[in-house]
DNA sequence: ACGATTCGACTAGACGTTTCGACGAAGCTA
DNA sequence: TAGCTTCGTCGAAACGTCTAGTCGAATCGT
């Protein structure tokens, strides 16, 4: 900057100043200050900014869903978030730690270095939330906590999704359905929106009066393939799967399949926030409902940004519905059981 | 810093040398200043480290890839490459922008915010290099370019897995193979692995007397099913798929089946560089060639952060060899054409 | 017992920005 | 023409850290 001064025959204030526009800068002097910045291909240095006391346009997306190996919804998420923050100028950072060390994102916040913070896989009572409040940080929410509370955050809708997911297949005729969730271990430690799904599905379930198991799955083809196995064999009216488990869903199909079973002919599977792209790499493609993953990350960004830039007003929270898209694997329901 | 000092009755600089050993400080001392750490809950200021000349410990990743829509297995490197580099206690900074604005990748290094970089979807003669060397900064890749240079990278050894894809097809009796690559357009950016593989599977092929068709792709279910009609018109007689394009390959499954053929009994189709957890998204899985992308993305970092570290010594570059994973997508060629 | 050595701690810049206060030169009012 | 704004610019302090240069005190050899 000095040398972008000295080229201009300005002083570095008056280059601040062109930069930012904080004063009145002639406009004679603008000019040369900036052919003088072309010239020597100045950029402004990020950690003197901030050190100033100014913001460092870093974001820290937090996404700790290594447990459940890797979901591509929520690569939609981090995607939609990511070409969102760079098209505001903010750099994103990746924060693949787990979310129970809680020492080293106080570390993390603690540096300095963030303006602000994106969380993934929010727990019903989530303590990264105690950490960030304590720090000071502010922080918007892809999911929401157990209780309300007063912080920006889009979210999945779920009770539409499943409620939209269970009429579909009630209106095909299946009586008997169950809701293959994520892992045992995950519902645990209390991940929203796997807790919010399955409730969401028994409210809905009894409302229109299905028979509605619930029943946990390893995120795993296998795990899947076994489990339908055995639902099948308790529950031989069984005809319909909702599903929340991405990657067991394929699984679900090829164990139906092995038992001589055809989808959807015998068996019907519905898939709730399941990505397009997983959608479309099974066959007969997956009936989906699915909110605009990207559409979310994109709006957490925004909500964090407007936050971050002072925006007044008071804080954001936006339900994303999702949309039935009736691919191959939901049919009639068999009208004799085979 | 200033305050843990006045807590531990000592001066800053005294602090500073506890923090980085670069100065004895005496035991008594040292235990003072580490208590006053923890029960302010201190922790050092990135940017003004930063500013003084040290380490930022941020590291961006280059992924501009996203004019293919996502790839999985390019996502096993950004997961591989994102936990190492928290393991390390460095910092990644996901970057998406397209790797056509040069000038914008100039602004990001231009900053001083990064101590490295590391390249995604390399070209075969990428600009982002000149860039890159221009500025000074430190980088490493994943994947190689066209004239091999003096950096370190790590690359899918295609040579070796489109040998072993072909040779399987071959020994199942497979004659007439299309070898599936990405789009069209992605092929004229000369996206370096597309281009490598391609070669490979010429040379391969050609060694051992096989018929192949190469043909270029769009990265949709769609495009996969619609390309493989009009492949089996235009040759009655093709029995096996080799195909680069993860999200392409579904479709050509279901394309053969919309036609009555079964997979594998009528046609055969072999992956290479397909993620595993793609391939077990298809009924039935799908067979592969493919390296460990986790561990790729691994090493990547390890590279780039030796050299951030002056660890001495030449560029380090290696070729990860694909096992070959015999899943339900390959069989022996039919006798007779049906 | 005295000078040399070592050990531990301190003072004072420096890194690249932003911004507060000041100041000269105009332009205005009366 | 004297006094007031307004405009454009400058000098200097501050942000939080690291480190070169010092310096007193303790230890050691002779």
């Amino acid at each position: 900057m000095a040398d972008v001064a000295r080229r201009a025959g300005v002083s570095v204030s008056t280059v601040s100043y062109a930069l930012n526009g904080t004063r009145p800068i002639s406009a004679e002097t603008r000019a040369r200050i900036e052919a003088a910045m072309a010239e020597l291909r100045y950029t402004p240095n990020i950690h003197a900014r901030r050190l100033r006391g100014l913001q460092s346009k870093i974001i820290a997306l937090l996404y700790p869903g290594r447990g459940r190996g890797i979901d591509i919804s929520s690569l939609g998420y981090i995607l939609g978030a990511s070409d969102h923050a760079q098209s505001m100028d903010y750099h994103l950072l990746l924060w693949t730690t787990e979310a129970g060390s809680l020492a080293s994102l106080r570390t993390l916040v603690g540096q300095g270095l963030l303006d602000g913070v994106l969380l993934m896989e929010v727990k019903m009572d989530d303590p990264r939330i105690t950490v960030l409040t304590e720090a000071g940080i502010p922080f918007a929410m892809i999911g929401q906590t157990g209780r309300t509370i007063d912080v920006d955050w889009v979210d999945t809708d779920f009770d539409q999704c499943v409620h939209v997911a269970l009429e579909h297949l009630a209106t095909l005729g299946h009586r008997h359905v169950v809701f293959v969730n994520q892992a045992a271990p995950i519902l645990e430690t209390r991940l929203s929106f796997a807790i919010r799904a399955q409730q969401a599905a028994q409210t809905a379930a009894a409302r229109m009066g299905l028979d509605l198991a619930t029943v946990a799955c390893d995120s795993t083809a296998a795990a899947g393939s076994s489990l339908i196995n055995r639902l099948l064999d308790q529950d031989p009216q069984l005809t319909g799967v909702l599903t929340l488990n991405e990657q067991a869903a394929p699984g679900i199909m090829a164990g139906a399949l092995t038992r001589g079973l055809r989808v959807p002919d015998h068996l019907s599977i519905v898939a709730i926030a399941m990505s397009e792209q997983a959608a479309l790499m099974s066959a007969p493609a997956m009936t989906t409902v699915s909110p605009d993953e990207r559409e979310m990350g994109r709006l957490g960004i925004e909500l964090l940004i407007n936050r971050l830039e002072g925006k007044p007003g008071a804080h954001t929270q936006k339900l994303f519905e999702g949309t039935l898209q009736i691919r191959g694997t939901s049919g009639p329901a068999p009208t004799q059981i085979s």
